[in-house]
DNA sequence: CTGGCATGTCAACAAGTGTTGGCCTACACT
DNA sequence: AGTGTAGGCCAACACTTGTTGACATGCCAG
């Protein structure tokens, strides 16, 4: 038996198998993006895809595993969060596709929806549970419909102003809102 | 010849092909909702749908006529223009499909963000004009950012937290946002 | 009644889809 | 050397899609 000391032939293919779907699950969305047009990108035979992720289905959960890599906010100053997030995001975003594949697939696509919904439970909630703990899951949710109608304007539906803006732009305006959503008051409830 | 006073008998299925179209389209998006299935909730065959609507595409373009129908906002005490704009937003969408099958279809659809846009261009953006003439473009697309993001959270990933909050919960939340993003000063150029 | 047009149905086409099984090739081990 | 097996390709399957043309049915004018 082959050592698996520097991982087999087929793990290279099955990596140019995964980038082509990400990309291609990103551009096309779900059911636009072809077995067919995906083993192309890759240079391979359909029958590859097939026989390393057995359907079309589990190709596209192995393609869309994401982090997304929230930062540790311990180490900064609690007015500064708002910000903060909102640079992340546009950093993030933009080096990665896998988040845009899985957006645009969970539009149309009910096991991409479950996925998109077990990332904001599983990753985005915890974190903003550290930073304020009260009403955290409404506050996660507000945060959420920001920064995803920040994705969808900006990389899907490429709003001309919202393209425009550049990261200072999107962190000095978003900033403030994200800012408002994890540590303001809650509407009603203002400070005595 | 048939006089046109009380509207031929097509134009009652042709209405229902509509309708059925709106619903799938929402609820399935452009790919997934086919023109037989759109036939057969309608109650009709097919080919009928080609003989009223020519080709696919052109029956997308007819059901995916909209009007945000946004308020005249001259009556309205200019600090409270924000929550006004949260509050028809979900009450526009909530009665009306044909934006969720608009924003279904464009987000894996070329002509349908074509759609989106030229919405964005000739009902929001003018709006928004009138309201703040300083930097109007940018502000639109903000408001854009946050509204688009709500429906998508909302209506289409149905995030549970924000398909939790009730009418008032977003209006007190999102009506802030809005209002800074339309009448807040533009950032780094704070009024001296 | 008879023609003609609007309204509708049926069956089929060509193209494209995910998916499968058989076959080939090259390399690693004995 | 021979041989087993992993990696890869080809051709075909069953099915669905948008779309089309030929054929039926009703209704109104003459």
């Amino acid at each position: 038996m082959a050592s698996t000391i520097k991982g087999r032939r087929s793990d290279a293919t099955k990596e140019a198998i995964l980038a082509a779907a990400r990309e291609l699950f990103a551009s096309d969305g779900y059911e636009r993006a072809t077995i067919r047009a995906i083993a192309a990108s890759a240079g391979i035979d359909p029958a590859m895809v097939m026989r390393y992720f057995e359907n079309k289905e589990k190709l596209f959960a192995a393609a869309a595993e994401f982090d997304l890599r929230i930062p540790d906010l311990a180490g900064t100053p609690r007015e500064q969060i708002g910000a903060r997030i909102a640079g992340h995001v546009i950093d993030r975003w933009d080096g990665d596709e896998t988040l845009m594949a899985l957006l645009r697939a969970a539009v149309t696509h009910q096991a991409a929806a479950d996925r998109m919904r077990e990332i904001f439970a599983t990753q985005l909630r915890p974190a903003v549970l550290a930073i304020a703990p009260d009403e955290a899951v409404t506050r996660a949710g507000l945060v959420a419909t920001q920064v995803l109608g920040l994705a969808l304007t900006r990389y899907v539906l490429r709003l001309p102003p919202v393209t425009a803006m550049d990261r200072d732009a999107v962190v000095a305006w978003l900033g403030p809102t994200l800012q408002n959503y994890l540590t303001g008051p809650r509407p009603g409830h203002e400070a005595p």
